[in-house]
RNA sequence: UGUCCCGUGGUGUAAUUGGCAACACGUCUGAUUCUGGAUCAGAAGAGUUCAGGUUCGAAACCUGACGGGACAACCA
């Protein structure tokens, strides 16, 4: 299915420069990569992307990458979310071995390199309070003003921090800040704080420590303790490079150099990526949890029948640039289909029964009729499914007064039962009071069974069905997408709740399906012929099966119809 | 009134780095089909934000506009 992107050898932007470094003799002609989570929530399809080309790029240069967990901050993480993170770069597929790193690891080597700063008279304690420094540090467009305590003596800056760890000061009470420049046009570079003091305990080392370093002082410095040669991050970070320079400048030895290089963030149309959205949508009981069906987080993709493979394909159909972009639902959607298409067995599932009575068919008399699993791949063989004289159709596939073009059931006209017979219909019976059509009444043309040769007559329609006799009920889960708007975070005036979609689940019970059904486990997928791709649920069991629509069939249908 | 980044069909990306704009999704035809799916064949749709300039030749290089985005957390 790739076939055609091999006489396409176009690389991005990122792998170019990367060729470059390697031509050029950089770092050793080494590439060494890392995926940076901080472990405050569940990972997202904007994180594949970053996964893929991380581990991607360190795969095709034959280097590695490292998984390492951003926890400088103590308030706001939580082991939870580790071991979820962990498993969500296994599903995707790969591997970081045993290069299990943590920012936290190096919480030593950046107070000694901090302290190494005071030395070098390039950072200094501030003791004003945060709004006094934040008003200091002007705007973008006006330059900053120094802080009283910029000229601050080395002992005494020594000192201090070394109190500040002590636990000595209350939190907000000093901060330890880079020396750099004040009027800077780059507000990074304004004397950016370096270390605060937080008193809560970290998940990883206790009380150890009352100082915590900010991001921008941990994450270069980091890289360059694990040997990053190419530091992948998102477009947000770009301004920030002069100052993850500046760092590995003064802390650098020799010629080895980590190189930040930024690329576009992964937008979806009709999705919201950002963590602490999708974390209130769960909070506040908007979706079930974060692997909800209809949530962007793998494991939630995971749940709704989404494979890795979909995944990697997708991303790898929308590439990395610098363009802000915006990616349409539909490429994803096509990516999955695309992959179920190929590897799901059909099966019979009627979601919204009407029972059919074949009048002319034996009462009592069963048939075995034969069914092709994949029609894409005959490897996955046939199976037999029961036929009798009580079946159940589609609700949607039968109508009294049908529209032009119209290929199914309605008085009088013919239609093929899938793998059985051409039936007939020539009654119905109907609700007065609700108009509702409870039951269809067909005879059948006993010469026209499937595989028979005697079978040359030909109708346009050709329908799923489940005995009704040996069906099992199941109860069916309809998603569809999560907001109605575009763009439901990006609107100025209206908050995106504004825009949840109502219609987004749909749960259906007294489903019917084929009984071969009954033995699937949660996670396997199916396609339901003529509906779309079925995942089975964790909520399943074998008395009450439950399965997640994936997605919809493509259906020319509706556009006919309407 | 700053610095940095970006601007190619509806959407996302290409264009062998200066040689008459390609691919995918989507859309629309038709064929085929015991899934209104898939498959196959085909079509429409941009002259590359705009204006200058360099050049035999510009989507690409230069200048200037215009438009969009990032940056003022003791978050990452």
């Amino acid at each position: 299915m790739r076939k055609k992107e091999e006489s396409k050898p176009s690389i991005s932007f990122i792998e170019q420069f990367i060729a470059e470094d390697l031509k050029d003799g950089k770092n050793g002609g080494k590439v060494i990569t890392r995926f940076p989570p901080e472990p405050n929530g569940y990972l997202h399809i904007g994180h594949a992307k970053a996964i893929c080309l991380d581990f991607g790029m360190a795969k095709k240069y034959g280097g590695k990458c490292n998984l390492r967990f951003d926890d400088t901050n103590p308030v706001k993480e939580e082991v939870e979310y580790i071991d979820s993170i962990k498993e969500d770069i296994h599903w995707l597929g790969f591997d970081w071995e045993e290069r299990e790193f943590y920012a936290s690891d190096y919480f030593g080597k950046l107070y000694n390199f901090a302290t190494d700063l005071i030395k070098r008279d390039l950072a200094y304690v501030d003791d004003q309070p945060a709004d006094l420094i934040s008003s200091q540090k002007g705007t973008p467009s006006q330059p900053g003003t120094e802080s009283p305590f910029r000229k601050r003596q080395i002992n005494e800056n020594l000192d201090l921090f070394e109190r500040m760890n002590k636990g000595e000061f209350d939190e907000g009470r000093r901060v330890l800040r880079a020396k750099i420049d004040m009027p800077s046009p780059n507000m990074h570079l304004r004397d950016p704080i370096i270390y605060r003091i937080i008193k809560s305990p970290h998940h990883r080392t206790g009380s150890k420590w009352m100082v915590y370093p900010m991001y921008d002082f941990a994450h270069g410095q980091s890289d360059y303790f694990e040997g990053i040669t190419h530091s992948l991050c998102t477009l947000e970070f770009e301004v920030h490079r002069p100052l993850y320079d500046w760092f590995i400048e003064q802390l650098k030895t020799d010629d080895y150099r980590p190189r930040q290089i930024e690329f576009n963030r992964l937008n979806l149309t009709y999705t919201m990526m950002s963590k602490r959205k999708l974390l209130e949508l769960v909070q506040e009981g908007k979706v079930k949890g974060w692997d909800d069906p209809r949530m962007p987080t793998l494991c939630g993709l995971r749940r709704r029948g989404y494979t890795p493979e979909s995944i990697k394909r997708f991303i790898d159909l929308i590439g990395y640039t610098k363009v802000e972009a915006t990616n349409d639902v539909s490429l994803l959607e096509h990516a999955i289909r695309e992959d179920l298409n190929l590897r799901t067995p059909r099966v019979f599932g009627v979601l919204n029964p009407l029972k059919v009575i074949i009048k002319n068919y034996p009462e009592g008399h069963v048939e075995n009729v034969e069914l092709i699993n994949n029609p894409e791949d005959e490897s996955m063989g046939k199976r037999f499914v029961p036929f009798s004289r009580e079946v159940y159709i589609e609700q949607d596939d039968f109508m009294e007064t049908p529209p032009n073009k119209f290929f199914r059931l309605a008085p009088g006209m013919e239609v093929r039962l899938k793998g059985a017979y051409i039936i007939k219909c020539d009654g119905f019976k109907k609700n007065e009071k609700t108009g509702a059509i409870e039951e269809v009444y067909c005879t059948y043309d006993a010469n026209t069974r499937s595989g028979g040769n005697t079978s040359v007559k030909k109708v346009k329609g050709t329908l799923h069905w489940v005995s009704a006799q040996h069906a099992i009920d199941a109860e069916v889960r309809l998603y569809d997408r999560l907001f109605n708007h575009e763009d439901p975070a990006g609107q100025k005036d209206d908050d995106y709740r504004k825009f949840l979609n109502s219609d987004s689940l749909i749960i259906l019970t007294g489903c019917k399906v084929e009984p071969s059904l009954r033995s699937a486990r949660p996670l396997e997928k199916f396609q339901f012929q003529r509906l779309g791709y079925f995942c089975v649920d964790y909520d399943s069991t074998s008395l009450k099966p439950v399965f997640n629509r994936t997605v919809q069939l493509k259906d020319s249908w509706v556009k006919v119809n309407k």
